[in-house]
DNA sequence: CTGTTAGCGCATTCAT
DNA sequence: ATGAATGCGCTAACAG
């Protein structure tokens, strides 16, 4: 690969001024500018961008870390995301925390390899943000609060959202409703159970532990959860799930029990994915606005790189969308 | 930050010491390595990673170039990816064709930012693939065939495919089957409109250039030919879609109208994406197999790394999942 | 076993 | 307007 020195070399010039040229500054003259370009053509020089990192301490892009770059869920964030980094003229690259302490992720943060860090990764440990973020490395925080220096804090209104959705099943006339949960060291998922129990409580209805049932945010985690109610043989009048996802799976193992969901069992989902619009019935969920998430995100990691730190937690809110799974559409006929 | 200069400095020994130490290199006593990792804990010494890419013109990652990371459709892929990536102890990145020439992806082609890289982005050009490709970064192409030096091939038979599905609509009498066309400069929709083409052929169908429709691969624009087909008031027997999300379009604007996909007309998509199963009616589709695509492609990858750069394109076969907007179940009752 | 030194490729300061 | 020289932080060849 040719470097700068041989396209100087061949240009017949010194290497400062083949970099001058081949960066367009004043400094080099017309003639020899065109030189130098015609040598670096010849050549198929390509600036070598690590070479140039390195010399500038700066990379220009910036990194979304994911818990898993396989997720459905992400679409939207990462829209988000990308619009307002072209539009700064960055680069962006998605990168998955999956393998623990050897990740990707944790040595994107350790060696910073970006100019800023965008995380919505549960398996990202708060230490290592703490220790990785730096005035010329802001981190934005996205699915728990972290005071830290250049550590920014978005977050969704889950609490509230969970309230929303359980609110709306007990209007409904529901008592008995169980909670489908998420794994216990995500933030996210403490915050929903809250909210469900505060709006248990704030109805009068007492919770019991009973009504829990760890679903892992997954799928299978959903289907197997159905799996033990009916085994149980105890179906709840209504379900809340932690993420649309278990609600998903709830939906497949009730359906293989011809258990009408929105008639025999009310169900509520979190995140409005893509899927729950197309799934049978059709999932009434908390939509959380992850576009407007991923832009916030991006515009708080640009800021924060011209010096302006906001320090306090931003809180976005999210909205009940109902559709078929909750049976409110029936009540009302 | 402390460089491991600091570093040597403080633990009172050369930089090469530390550096060795650092790295765990037999070459240095257990004691001067405990001496240094103790100065590089209270320093709270991170590697410079760019440094070290530098140094060894390597980075040890594997990127992963999409035209946006944002699809529906690349979950599978992406896993697969990860998996072999991981287990050579790389590290993944994914990239975004989107920006055209100053997309991201195209500054990791250009700057050897990984040392591999798979494409599956039909907006990156062949000539800036063939100029990027190098026997220290060689590419793997999932979208097309590219006959160049550490190119490698390896693709979905895409006409095969497309013919199966026609052969089915066939098998299931109709005769009228319109083709929902993605964009003209795709490779893939190319092979599949020449799969569909030559399953009418082999039938003694004439082909009649009324019967495709432009959708684009989009959602929207698979809506927008089904709007099309409904104005017209020109409903074919049945429907042939390039890919399931243009298929799933159709469905919507046909459901608007109140007309019966799997019973006034038959659909089949093509790809295979999570949506198709639980969309209704489910979509029958051609399947592709892309995990295994991933796995193969990061392989290819790493074989390549060592040398063995395998000279012949790789063909994966697909496979038609029936479901019901083909109809054929209602057939068989 | 440890220290000295030379680059990796580039941008940039300081002379000229 | 151009060139010589320096250093970003690191690894590794070489010397001792």
């Amino acid at each position: 690969m040719a470097t700068i020195k041989d396209v100087a070399n061949l240009a017949g010039v010194a290497v400062s001024t083949a970099s001058y040229a081949l960066n367009n500054s004043p400094r080099v003259s017309q003639e020899t500018k065109e030189k130098v370009l015609a040598a670096a053509k010849q050549l198929n020089y390509q600036p070598n961008g690590i070479a140039r990192d390195l010399k500038l301490s700066k990379t220009n892009t910036i990194g979304l870390i994911l818990s898993d770059l396989s997720g459905p869920f992400y679409s939207e964030l990462i829209k988000g995301v990308q619009d307002i980094t072209i539009a700064n003229g960055y680069d962006l690259i998605a990168i998955s925390s999956l393998g623990g302490k050897n990740s990707t992720a944790v040595k994107f943060l350790k060696e910073k390899r970006a100019d800023g860090i965008i995380i919505l990764a549960h398996n990202i440990d708060n230490n290592l943000i703490i220790s990785a973020a730096r005035e010329d490395m802001p981190i934005v925080l996205l699915d728990r609060p972290l005071k830290a220096k250049y550590v920014l804090n978005i977050q969704v209104d889950n609490e509230g959202g969970a309230y929303k959705a359980v609110e709306h099943l007990i209007a409904l006339g529901h008592r008995k409703i169980a909670y489908l949960s998420g794994p216990n060291n995500s933030y996210d998922n403490l915050k929903r159970f809250a909210g469900y129990k505060k709006a248990l409580e704030d109805s009068g209805i007492a919770f019991s532990n009973q009504w829990v049932y760890q679903g892992n945010f997954t799928k299978e985690g959903g289907y197997h959860a159905g799996k033990l109610m009916l085994l149980q043989n105890y179906i709840p009048e209504a379900i809340f799930a932690a993420n649309d996802e278990m609600a998903i799976g709830v939906i497949e193992a009730f359906k293989e029990a011809d258990i009408l969901i929105g008639e025999d069992v009310a169900l509520v989902g979190f995140d409005d994915i893509q899927l729950s619009e197309y799934v049978t019935p059709a999932l009434t969920t908390v939509r959380q606005p992850m576009k407007e998430m991923g832009v916030i995100a991006a515009q708080q990691v640009f800021q924060a790189l011209n010096g302006n730190f906001s320090t306090e937690a931003i809180l976005l809110e999210t909205k009940l969308i109902i559709r078929d799974s909750c049976g409110a559409k029936k009540v009302k006929l």
